[in-house]
DNA sequence: CCGGGATGTTACAGTTTCACGACAATCGTC
DNA sequence: GACGATTGTCGTGAAACTGTAACATCCCGG
């Protein structure tokens, strides 16, 4: 099993705690902060899977600090939750603006706090509920960063791990080259449309193994995608 | 690639960003402006199926760019989402008056903007809002772009993949070749009327599954339909 | 029954798209 | 610094797809 991970910055020490119990009783795995530096220390040297994130804070500014996440590439895309003391309405507005994905306004209940997490894990990454995922006879390990087939592990690269796991958290859908680029490579990569083809055909060549049949499907003038069966 | 095409006019460069990039998550594809007259000049040269449109923008005003959007013919029935500042009443009704579909007021949350998108998708074309169509035997999933007719999967190229979507986004309408022509190959293209004969003969022995009838009418001199039962 | 317009069908040449192999640049590790 | 692994690009050839013309057939009004 394999927890998300959670970076909580939060300054109240009560709430943090209090917080940092429950989310571990679900199964996630905490790191908690009170100082804004240090969280961005922290995301940057571990990329958590989503940011909980307090306005009121000491060091850099909870807005300041949702800023510079924002900024920095790894963390870019990072999901933020963030929390903000009741009636503060221009908090809100400058919080959703400043890049955060959802906010809850204090006093909240734990509970929704553990809702709108989980959500936000659904959605962002269906495959990092921390749990294996299985298509066929592929069972791909994101914890291990492990790919097996009937038994077999695979050796995959780094780019056909990423590839791979990418189309197996949506199984049957068809990606573009460019959705596939902004997904698998990031949003700034500059790179070749056609480049694309030659990672699926290196992935297609690493996933192979007897006879077993190719789970790629080319989607001609349309795209990739995996089989969902 | 056949997915949904989203205009998104807004300044704030952070927010924008991050509706882009929860848009491109969710499998639209969007292009993003902050200035209004070029907005304008975007949504004439390649129509989208949504335009959000941000209340406050540089250029050309928001209310303007609404307004100059349903003058020109192509874009006159585009569904709009306006954004607008808290509480500024008359915006919403000026914005709704000049032709908005919906409006929603900051600060929102993005997932309450994709609610609406997809809520809207869905009313203007099934297809676009990653649907199933489902027409008699056919089943069309616009997501792993496939079809099915009786259990079995049709084989189809682009175009007739395209041209039957095309058919099946309304059901009983009878298109002229004209219309066919704009509707699957663009208003840009430069090909003889007959050619969509040829087209529909190719879509046509590509559903022939069995003994099952052929669901495309010829009504002559006027164009092609697809039978809505 | 006939004529003419409209549609169906076929063949084909030109184009587009994709799989594959090769190669140089880069990265990471020892 | 050296070595192997990984990565991005390019060229090639095969296969799929496309638009067009030419001919066959159908439909409808006289």
């Amino acid at each position: 099993m394999s927890a998300a991970k959670l970076l909580l910055v939060e300054d109240d020490p009560s709430l943090s705690e209090l917080l940092e119990f429950r989310f571990k009783n679900e199964g996630y795995d905490v790191r908690a902060t009170s100082d804004g530096d240090e969280a961005l220390m922290l995301a940057a040297e571990d990329v958590p899977d989503l940011i909980i994130l307090d306005w009121m804070i000491e060091g850099t500014s909870g807005i300041e600090v949702c800023r510079q996440l924002r900024r920095a590439k790894d963390t870019a895309h990072v999901p933020i939750i963030m929390l903000t003391a009741r009636e503060a309405e221009d908090d809100r507005i400058r919080g959703l603006d400043t890049g955060a994905d959802d906010y809850l306004t204090k006093p909240f209940s734990p509970r929704e706090l553990l809702a709108r997490v989980s959500a936000v894990m659904r959605r962002v990454r269906p495959a990092l509920a921390g749990e294996t995922i299985e298509l066929g006879d592929i069972k791909l390990d994101p914890v291990a960063h492990r790919v097996e087939r009937r038994g077999r592990t695979l050796q995959l690269g780094p780019t056909e791990y990423r590839l791979l796991k990418f189309f197996m958290e949506s199984p049957g859908r068809v990606f573009s080259r460019g959705q596939l680029l902004d997904g698998v490579w990031g949003t700034e990569s500059d790179i070749e449309l056609r480049t694309v083809d030659v990672h699926i055909r290196r992935l297609r060549k690493a996933i192979t193994v007897d006879d077993a049949k190719d789970p790629i499907r080319t989607v001609r003038s349309a795209g990739y995608s995996i089989e969902s069966t």
